[in-house]
DNA sequence: AAATAAACTTAAAATAAACTTAAACTTATT
DNA sequence: AATAAGTTTAAGTTTATTTTAAGTTTATTT
């Protein structure tokens, strides 16, 4: 899902010029001209990450971030601060109102993108980057965790991983080297058939008819 | 626990002004001269959070940076670049080798401090809670304490860290591997069979079922 | 349509991982 | 220095998982 940045700022130039180059970036973009606006805006856009320019008319950035952090059901919204200049007064401000970061004018595009995206990295790396969804099936990789229909299936590890490495790629075709490789290793070989009972086993766990067999080629997950 | 920091870099004078002045703070400080050194400090000392000079000699801070971050096991340590000036590419580079974020010379204390505050106020939030709760059980860390069913339970180091360890995330599969490592320590080594008498003794305490075994990859508790 | 090759099935054997218990060792406490 | 508490190791046991084997079925090729 496209991540959602709200940009609060009075000057509309900057606006379109923030806008302009986050959405190209493949950002989903909402645009506040004051502190007000931006309120009513996060309880509707919901956006996941908001940049406020420091220096507003009427409601201040710093004032508007603590209106938003209030609220803990914001708790996990990112706040990032623009700053006229780097003063340190400012700085501090900003982040003891609450804001997550700061970044300084004049804005420059290229580091404005490297440091929302490095703030997406690690926001996504903590929470669940682990599941994995093929129709009926849920796989949480971390938690090593499979649902069938929303029911707990019990896997040994091989099965397991089995699963997702057809759940990884759902419709392409994995030779039985494809498999020995990723789930044995390379070196190591084990018989012809040991594939084959593993297969069976999964199909039974899983449902039968979701992993094909292409004779003389390999398996897939059927993608209709 | 106090917050760990290791610092990098090549100057003397600044690894002491900043160790000084963080220590202060209440972070529990090591400083390593050179990105080899600190590659290996990192494995050993376990940092939150890493602050490294993006100029120095032999091994960069930016190389020194995405050694570190090509290990995912490292993913959570928070790494903060120092740089000279603020020149666009130096800062661009430093973000895509993996770096959170950066402060440029020359280091204002304050804002240095707010700056690392902040990052921990945000992480802790996330990973370090003082109070856990899982199903009848609540654990204070700081009390050290644990109560199962509202009772007081006595519990040794070990067993306190290991549940501690599970409660951090109730669900996700904690491998023998990330166990010994989170609680001896990288570099410690105990036979293979201490893991599991600790686990036996822990299932007495807080109740046999809770902590499910799988085989071959590690245990977990069932977060159902 | 027969021959052949590939894949399926089932149960049993082999293996690997984890459990249990007690004893030996460490580290702290009195 | 003695005792206690905590931690690790060792050895034997249990259990789950993985692999093999052997016979059967199915699809492809000739």
């Amino acid at each position: 899902m496209k991540k959602k940045i709200l940009i609060v700022d009075d000057e509309p130039d900057i606006l379109e010029f923030l806008s302009y180059n986050l959405k190209k970036e493949g950002y989903e973009i909402e645009t506040s001209k004051n502190g007000k606006q931006a309120l009513k805006k996060v309880s509707t856009f919901h956006p996941n990450l908001i940049v406020i320019d420091i220096m507003m008319p009427e409601m201040d950035g710093i004032e508007t971030c603590s209106q938003i952090r209030s609220n803990t059901k914001y708790d996990n919204i990112y706040i990032l601060f623009l700053t006229a200049r780097s003063e340190d007064y400012t700085h501090i401000a900003s982040l003891e109102s609450g804001a997550d970061d700061f970044i300084s004018k004049p804005i420059k595009p290229r580091l404005l993108i490297s440091k929302i995206n490095s703030i997406f990295r690690r926001l996504t790396n903590i929470e669940n980057k682990s599941i994995l969804k093929y129709k009926n099936i849920i796989m949480d990789t971390e938690k090593y965790k499979v649902l069938v229909d929303n029911k707990d299936v019990a896997l040994a590890k091989k099965e397991f991983e089995l699963i997702k490495l057809f759940l990884q790629k759902p419709g392409k075709v994995f030779t039985r080297k494809d498999i020995l490789e990723s789930i044995w290793g390379a070196d190591v070989y084990v018989g012809d058939r040991t594939i084959d009972v593993h297969i069976n086993r999964v199909r039974e766990k899983i449902g039968q008819q979701k992993i094909v067999t292409i004779k003389g080629v390999g398996y897939k997950l059927i993608d209709s």
